[in-house]
DNA sequence: TATAACAGCGCC
DNA sequence: AGGGCGCTGTTATA
């Protein structure tokens, strides 16, 4: 059963539906500060009902902070975009379907500053884009494969929400102390930390450059080629080339400064919060915006605090409260082990048959160790064409053949214009108007000179490794997207009386689950399951195994 | 003064 | 070396 859901203004409406998608009765209610809408929704909750509405994003933050988890829902917004864009359907309905993109409201959002829903689409506008929405599935090619994605989807929308209300737990003291540890004590009103100051101090004696600001490109460049090195950029991995005394210091700084403008204590200020929990005891949260499908390949992305790419250095900060542990966990190998899966590759999947799929690959006498195997793997996924890499895919491409003709397909497809779908229907963007009309599909209209067809045929490789990236990638984040949904669903039935096990963090292949104590266990055991649960949803009954590598932790610096 | 582009580097 | 990102400070441009 559905379960249509509108709002506009303080006005919520909604309308059950019947199996046809056509209404069955409806009703509706005030938004207001005393809660009775949220109890009204929780009341139909009650039947179990997906719940289907334009936009997650307004209304399930104002649901999370009232107490309310819903377990299911059809969003409309982002269902719409796989399905407008997907080659295995013919979207063709022209009504404009604008859902204004919400800005993130600062902070959680609570009842009592409820102002008023932005209004969305009319239930009546619902209603009939979620007839569309089935019209366009049920003509689909491999529309079984498609719905799980928009389920999938969906999922995630909620999970996103989720993630958000709960926070990840984060100890400013921990991050602090590491702080220190590291750059010193942090400087007085714009100056630098005591270490960066020294490091800052030997750069300009050692390059001769009193006045230099190695913060600054041009100058560091300018600075290094005075003192007679031959180097054409600032990068890490051309200064490692060198040998001068500058070097070690040099990268020390470039280290500590990173980690002092990306994740210093303006970041602390910024996105670690203390707030009180449910007993009213303090706690350093962060909350960072998660971007369903933020990525064109169906990854998320996040807004904010680079919650994607907290450095190794300060994962020590995030500290499960008193009585709980992190379970932290990965799918080791992930996208070379969703490519022997699409590809049907029986010699991969027996080569990823145990913990190390690399490992299999120096069995199978591919390569001699397990670096070359790192290496041969992602330069296939990524479309190297030089280099180490380029020079090992013949012998892989011996003994997998099936992997690696799907990943060049792919790449053909896209060096030729065209566009590639992921194994659930998420298909990939035509390339734009302005490049492809210079491409002109091989080597370029014949009026184009010399030099253009040599950028035509470049950006042609370019998207070519595009597309060949896109299938698995694509492919991989459908994977996590699956097992993530599952693993909510299996969080939601555990416990009993105590504190519940949450989802802290989600980062392409990686989960991490705030547990209390005693539930961790049961939580280590849904997400082998759930990871199970998604290998079977998209492959069936594949050979390739998905293994995961679990972790359960006090803090985040000890996983892996 | 505001914004865009670039270089560089963190994560997968 | 090769895919996907976000964020920062600096520099260039409007």
């Amino acid at each position: 059963m559905e379960v249509a859901v509108s709002w506009s203004g303080s006005a919520l409406r909604w309308a059950r539906l019947d199996a046809d998608g056509r209404v069955v009765d409806s009703g509706a209610t005030e938004v207001t500060d005393d809660g009775g809408w949220v109890a009204v929704l929780a009341g139909l909750e009650q039947q179990r009902p997906r719940w289907v509405w334009a936009d997650s994003r307004p209304l399930v933050p104002h649901l999370l902070a009232a107490g309310l988890r819903l377990r299911r829902c059809h969003d409309l917004r982002l269902c719409r975009a796989v399905l407008s864009r997907s080659e295995r359907c013919r979207w063709t309905d022209e009504t404009p379907w604008h859902t204004p993109d919400t800005p993130p409201d600062d902070g959680a959002p609570s009842l009592l500053d409820l102002p008023q829903l932005a209004t969305g689409p009319s239930l009546e506008e619902v209603v009939a884009e979620y007839a569309r929405q089935r019209a366009v599935l049920a003509a689909a090619d491999q529309p079984g494969r498609l719905r799980l994605l928009l389920a999938a989807e969906s999922a995630g929308a909620l999970v996103a929400a989720e993630l958000k209300a709960d926070g990840m737990p984060w100890s400013r003291e921990v991050h602090d102390a590491e702080l220190r540890r590291l750059l010193g004590a942090p400087g007085a009103f714009g100056a630098r930390p005591e270490r960066l100051e020294t490091l800052v101090a030997e750069i300009r004696e050692l390059l001769h450059a009193p006045r230099l600001n190695p913060d600054s490109q041009p100058e560091l460049l300018q600075a290094l080629r005075a003192a007679g090195l031959g180097v054409q950029s600032t990068r890490q991995h051309e200064l490692e080339q060198l040998d001068h005394p500058v070097v070690g210091p040099l990268l020390e700084f470039k280290k500590l400064a990173r980690l002092l403008t990306a994740n210093g204590w303006h970041w602390l200020d910024t996105w670690v919060h203390v707030e009180p929990d449910v007993t009213g005891v303090p706690r350093g949260r962060f909350r960072p915006d998660y971007v369903v499908a933020g990525v064109v390949t169906g990854r998320w992305a996040t807004n904010g605090g680079g919650a994607l790419q907290l450095p190794r250095q300060i994962r020590r900060a995030v500290v499960a409260d008193p009585g709980h542990r992190l379970v932290v966990a990965d799918a080791s190998q992930l996208e070379p082990r969703i490519l022997a899966a699409m590809s049907g590759d029986d010699a991969m999947a027996r080569a990823g048959a145990g913990a190390d799929l690399y490992a299999g690959l120096v069995a199978d006498g591919v390569v001699a160790s397990r670096a070359e195997a790192k290496v041969a793997m992602l330069g296939a996924l990524y479309g190297a064409t030089s280099g180490e890499s380029g020079r090992l895919m013949p012998r892989l491409q011996r003994v997998y053949p099936r992997a690696v003709a799907l990943v060049e397909q792919a790449a053909r497809t896209g060096e030729a214009g065209g566009r590639v779908t992921t194994w659930l229907g998420r298909s990939s963007p035509p390339p734009s108007e302005a490049d492809w009309t210079a491409v002109g599909g091989e080597v370029g209209p014949a009026d184009l000179d010399v030099a253009d067809r040599a950028d035509a045929r470049r950006r042609a490789r370019d998207w070519g490794r595009f597309t060949r990236n896109f299938v698995v990638q694509g492919t991989a984040a459908e994977w996590a997207l699956c097992w993530l949904a599952g693993l909510r669903t299996r969080l939601w039935s555990l416990g009993g009386d105590g504190p519940p096990a949450r989802l802290a963090y989600f980062l392409h292949d990686e989960v991490v689950v705030h547990a209390p104590e005693p539930l961790t266990e049961a939580v280590v055991a849904a997400v082998h399951d759930a990871a199970a649960e998604a290998t079977g949803l998209l492959f069936g009954a594949t050979a390739v195994e998905f293994p995961l590598q679990v972790a359960v932790v006090e803090h985040y610096g000890q996983a892996k």
